[in-house]
DNA sequence: GCAAAAATAGACTAAAAAGTTTATTTTATA
DNA sequence: TATAAAATAAACTTTTTAGTCTATTTTTGC
């Protein structure tokens, strides 16, 4: 069992997770955590170096919860076509995710692209090895016979998660999920068309 | 002919564009567009009520800007194809943006998203109108007969945009343009597959 | 039930960022 | 070229945010 010490470190990097998603790094001040978790400043500097700290674990923790949730979709298909519609519809409704704010991976790349290296870094992995999963997945499709072998894996594993990722965003921008539902559908399909 | 004022007012905007679009709103202190500018915070505070105002202009000026540019690119070409390539075409540099720090609709829509409802409104008004415009000139395709019937110009136009954004992001975070390559290569070719 | 650990209250300090002011100098343009 | 407008320099106030400290209370886990 986790200490209470633990316990309250874990609690703050989860209530302040949503905030940061939301708002990003620079968007994130301290007192915004200590009114989300009611917590004292004492308290929060107990567990916390630094509102630096305090941000680089809280993104650690985010990009972890959503490549879980990516990992945890596609563990249940048992076909590459079913790890790849099941990820597709992880992205359903871009107004409600999964963490609010939209996706985790994707507002951290914008916004550490060009100002936090460090945590440049850090989603740069997560993207890469995203890809790579991707990738991985439709060749062993083409491989047991699922795909074509014209279907070019890189291409449209790229593809696939630009668009969902894109869509997700300017779905939240316009305030609608629908065209979202027109894009997984149409790149579903482009899949299928790849079906032996 | 500007004024000596008008022709400040404009240089300081354009000055601290960049910097909004690399670093947000949040991200950007008034010291960083003194620095920038080397002017004096007398001259800016003359110019400007406050970091709101000099913001939501900086804005209104970066996404003036994107929209021009996407205008100017596709007037260019005389036909709905050519039009479309031409669109695809402007995100064939995503490490290299025409406003340094990406595409500013898209790093204004992340940004924006739970926190600037001003801001988002704004960025919402010039997506929809984006999609709008790509939809017509898509119908405007079929209706011509550039394009097969069964092309989905709603559909189509949503998962391009998605995709090119989408992508923009993933290849500065990965630093790569290469895959970039791929989407519109693959983009344009399943535009094609409508062609008649 | 008790000692150690954790959290509180709240008043601090420190630093960073925003914004103001004024006298002076520079520059634009009628 | 005179003068009105614009920009500077630099010190200043204000506000916001980060971070510290300490005595006290609460909670935990043995």
């Amino acid at each position: 069992m986790l200490t209470k010490s633990e316990r309250t470190k874990q609690f703050i990097l989860e209530t302040a997770a949503p905030l940061f998603n939301q708002r990003g790094i620079a968007g994130v001040h301290i007192d915004d955590v200590l009114d989300a978790t009611k917590l004292t400043k004492g308290c929060l500097y107990g567990h916390f170096e630094s509102k630096e700290d305090l941000s680089l674990q809280v993104i650690d923790l985010l990009l972890a919860k959503m490549s879980e949730q990516i990992g945890i979709a596609i563990s249940k298909a048992d076909t590459a076509k079913g790890k790849i519609f099941a990820f597709l519809d992880l992205y359903k409704n871009p107004l409600d995710t999964y963490i609010p704010g939209g996706c985790p991976i994707f507002n951290t790349a914008v916004e550490s692209d060009d100002h936090y290296p460090l945590v440049k870094e850090k989603v740069a992995g997560v993207i890469r090895k995203g890809q790579e999963l991707a990738v991985t997945i439709l060749k062993q499709g083409i491989e047991s016979g699922e795909f074509s072998p014209d279907l070019d894996a890189v291409i449209y594993a790229f593809k696939m998660v630009a668009a969902v990722e894109g869509g997700v965003v300017l779905c939240r921008a316009m305030n609608t999920a629908k065209p979202m539902h027109g894009l997984i559908k149409s790149l579903k399909s482009e899949l299928d068309s790849y079906s032996v």
